[in-house]
DNA sequence: AGACTGCTTGCACGCACGTGCAACAAACGG
DNA sequence: CCGTTTGTTGCACGTGCGTGCAAGCAGTCT
């Protein structure tokens, strides 16, 4: 229990001189205030430093203005590049983000969900790979908005945000055979992550309806150094890979680093590589990567309006489901034409 | 005002058949309640989904348990791990991240803020390097506890936390010196930021020191793309420096791929490159570069232990700066002898 | 003048919770 | 058996705020 500091409504409403329904009322957009009570009451809200308790205000309105975001992996380039985008749109829509960080899989996740309801958020965004189910159904059982970005979840209720994953898979094979090469392989790891599996079934199925083949590997957590590794396996073989579809941009950068460094592969000319996401790393000129590029500012915005839609009409509405299209960047770690 | 969905304590009550007072009490720790009541009212609380609302025990107790968390460039490779970090130890405290992205420069910083002095955070941790004084001052004003990471502030009453920045260009300047190096230089990008001109001043006193000079350059923000930049200044002259202390692995990396793939120097056979920061991409072994760690996890914990012992015993105490050693990690882009 | 409208304002209640105080029961010592 | 202590429980009030309701008040119309 700390001490008091902040002033509070009763203490404006006696300095300007009105009651404390008058205070409430000039900071309640849409309220009855004459012009002139609510100066005298701005004036005197200025004077003693006054902010509105949004506490008490979420406590009236059953209505706290608080989302929050579930994220795991932040450290990463492609969810930090995804956060940032979203807590400034949320910023700009009036809304405020809590944040929950699911990286440790101990208790303290539970723990830190089990705030985020005591907080009574309105709204919360997934982008976290975590495969518990409970959690969103704890969201829902509380009657918050969800928005699932990137997972697949079957029960009705929350918005849905996916990228065509499976379709890059054919996009992405036709440049490898238009760059001729016929030695596919799919570099994943083993999260087995909605999206991850997604690419590589669609990467696998167009293969084989032009009858090719595909090498699939995978190894470990979707980083840097999963990528080494499955450089190592894919490359200790008599016949190698000629193209290399990885699952995620930072799994083609250890997997090219390796590839480059420790078995002396030329990129693009020996082998092409293509990655997923569009990282900040994959235009750094070490790497150069074509490869398919997340809509990150696009996945904000629909999940934000749709957030703040639902808040006006409060009906369950229609759209529970949005697919994006990654766009492919070209990029030099694809040749061309046939070598 | 959206309808009701949460269960009140009242309900738990009738449900138990105990008053709320009881139900309160259980969920309070350390007030008296005998084991079958509290028994009987978990019971109950577990049957109906009963969550306390944290929105009405904040008014009560005037504590939010909510820390804001100030973040700019959260898309950085550093920003995100130490975020990372900060969030994980203080959901281990129960404590409960508000997230404020001061990206965007216009006033959508300024009613983010206020959101949050409108929740009542009982702290803020600015990790940013927003030079925005009057930002401490509102915090400070509202009664928040208040760390500052990397920033100087004169002013009494927040946490300080810095590095030993100017002692760190000390260290690799004798680095710099036994790989025989002497046309020194300086890569700095025109944030201004204290800790950035720290090295810079530190790393200039030290060769000064010793008679030697350096050149000193700065450009942009402080991202991959000023290191290209500066490696286009630095590298075409007559004279080219040896040896370059990047004022962050970020900058380092730039300058080390435009050194490398753009004037085809050898590293570090030819030039020697260090940074400061240790991200996950120093280690990649497209760059392996030598650099500077802060210690994460430390300035994260040694900022959830202050804020979280003041919160116990609630004078202003002793300790309000301190200051933590980056260690010097060795990868490749600095040679070990004269060359 | 009187009735009526439209706008503003204060009162009082409610939101979900914590907590001091007194009532009460049980246990205990004499 | 009675006085005292200990532990538990309910009542009532307070936290800062939004809002329905009715009173007040000025202006307009009949």
């Amino acid at each position: 229990m700390r001490s008091k500091i902040f002033v509070s409504a009763q203490e404006v409403a006696e300095r300007a001189g009105v009651s404390r329904s008058a205070v409430s009322r000039t900071f309640t957009p849409g309220a009855s205030v004459s012009a002139e009570t609510r100066e005298r009451v701005l004036h005197a809200a200025e004077e003693l430093g006054y902010h509105v308790n949004h506490l008490a205000r979420g406590l009236m309105r059953n209505e706290s203005g608080i989302v929050c975001l579930i994220v795991s992996e932040v450290a990463t380039p492609y969810r930090s590049a995804l956060l940032r985008e979203l807590t400034l749109q949320l910023q700009n829509a009036g809304k405020v983000a809590m944040f929950i960080n699911t990286d440790r899989s101990d208790g303290s996740v539970d723990r830190a969900l089990q705030q985020a309801i005591r907080y009574r958020a309105d709204a919360s965004v997934i982008l976290s790979g975590l495969p518990d189910k409970s959690i969103t159904q704890l969201c829902l059982r509380n009657g918050q908005r969800l928005v699932l970005i990137n997972r697949d979840d079957d029960q009705p209720g929350p918005l849905r945000i996916n990228l065509d994953d499976d379709e890059a898979g054919g996009r992405i094979l036709t440049a490898f055979v238009r760059a001729g090469c016929h030695r596919l392989a799919f570099a994943n790891s083993e999260a087995g992550t909605p999206s991850l599996m997604g690419r590589e079934r669609g990467f696998v199925a167009a293969a084989r309806a032009l009858g090719m083949d595909v090498t699939v590997e995978r190894h470990g957590w979707t980083g840097y150094e999963a990528g080494r590794v499955l450089a190592h396996r894919l490359l200790t073989v008599k016949e190698r890979p000629d193209a290399v579809f990885c699952a995620t941009d930072l799994l083609a950068c250890g997997f090219m680093d390796a590839a480059r460094h420790q078995f002396g592969v030329s990129i693009p000319d020996e082998l092409c590589v293509a990655g997923f996401d569009d990282i900040e790393q994959a235009s750094w000129s070490s790497y150069e990567l074509t490869t398919f590029a997340q809509p990150v500012a696009e996945i904000a915005s629909r999940a934000v309006e749709w957030l703040t839609k639902f808040e006006r009409e409060d009906g369950q509405g229609e759209v529970q489901s949005i697919r994006l299209r990654a766009e492919l960047v070209w990029r030099k770690s694809i040749r061309a034409r046939k070598s």
